[in-house]
DNA sequence: GTCCACATGTAACTGGTTACATGATTGG
DNA sequence: CCAATCATGTAACCAGTTACATGTGGAC
């Protein structure tokens, strides 16, 4: 139940229309939490039918027309709760490593192209976080929710940094490994 | 579509009934592809029907019956097949992030407690996954497929050492907070 | 006036989760 | 015989994905 959260989350940054939402999505929240319009737009009727959220008066509602909303007092309360919840750590799904395991019963032909391929996309992820965070935070002055923000871009970069060594380690010892099972 | 393919490893490994395969999902294969019994008789029975697999011919199948599954070829080739084709990673979500996120706008009141029962559970799990280093993996001698399975393993276990070290270092930074936002 | 980008939405499907049902086997 | 445990399964639900539908407004 984490995706009316995040939108609340984005509303409380900005209020926005769907669309605007979705382009958020794609960049900053989505690192962490994705999400298509079609889910956003289910999720933003939810919410406005739960009384979380409003649209802006201002906007008339109709097909091809804007919408904006924005958060309601009892939405933010629901995001506080929520925020304060304990909540388990959801068992960890990664194909790539399944992938791996996989190999090492049926042979690794064929995989080495595509850990190069992840190899390459960790290091553009990792690269265009750098970037956000000379922009964003450049060192000595932090707000205290800046200090947040910093905190879980750090975890974004720290990740990324792990999976291009990983990657790259795995791939030294692909090298070194008999040519194996190619079926 | 990465269950079937988990269970397909598994039972390559060594053919096992669906509870046998729940517990093993438990412990190894679990860690980074979980599966709940439900959804293991579900697949179980999918595979089946395609002929990737089939029922052990020495159980009789009924419903308190203990019945093993083994792999076919097919089931093995199709393994093969996806082991090698290339796919692209899937957008990351993680509700810790979201959480702190979130915490950034409506206050970082009742998270604390959380951080540091997550920061438990991951020392907790790097723990196991060295114990099993130290049993599995000794140092100087691993078969070729022994070192793709040690790769796995130092994935979980520089997993788990990032999650700790950043939940530290947060822990941290909220000590240094002031007491913002308790609604 | 036609095409394209913007913007909002519907519908069908897939995979994962939760709750429950059913039978077999074993220990007391 | 009764309870507990092993073992296999059904059903309903929910969240995320994919494909498609519909309307608006501006560029040419």
């Amino acid at each position: 139940m984490s995706l009316p959260h995040a939108i609340l989350t984005a509303l409380l940054e900005k209020p926005s229309s769907g669309l605007e939402l979705t382009r958020r999505f794609d960049r900053s929240i989505g690192y962490f939490w994705s999400a298509t319009h079609q889910q956003i737009y289910r999720e933003l009727g939810k919410l406005e039918a739960e009384g979380h959220i409003r649209a802006l008066p201002s906007e008339q509602p109709a097909r091809g027309q804007k919408k904006s909303y924005e958060v309601l007092p009892a939405g933010r309360a629901e995001l506080a709760r929520w925020t304060a919840a304990s909540q388990d750590p959801k068992p960890h799904r990664d194909p790539l490593l399944l992938r791996l395991r996989a190999a090492a019963v049926v042979g690794t032909a064929g995989l080495e192209a595509d850990l190069n391929r992840h190899l390459e996309l960790h290091r553009r992820q990792l690269a265009d976080y750098e970037k956000i965070e000379q922009r964003d935070f450049p060192p000595g002055k932090d707000a205290p929710h800046d200090r947040i923000r910093h905190l879980v871009l750090r975890a974004g970069i720290d990740l990324e940094t792990f999976w291009t060594q990983w990657l790259t380690h795995a791939l030294e010892e692909f090298a070194e490994l008999p040519e194996s099972g190619t079926t």
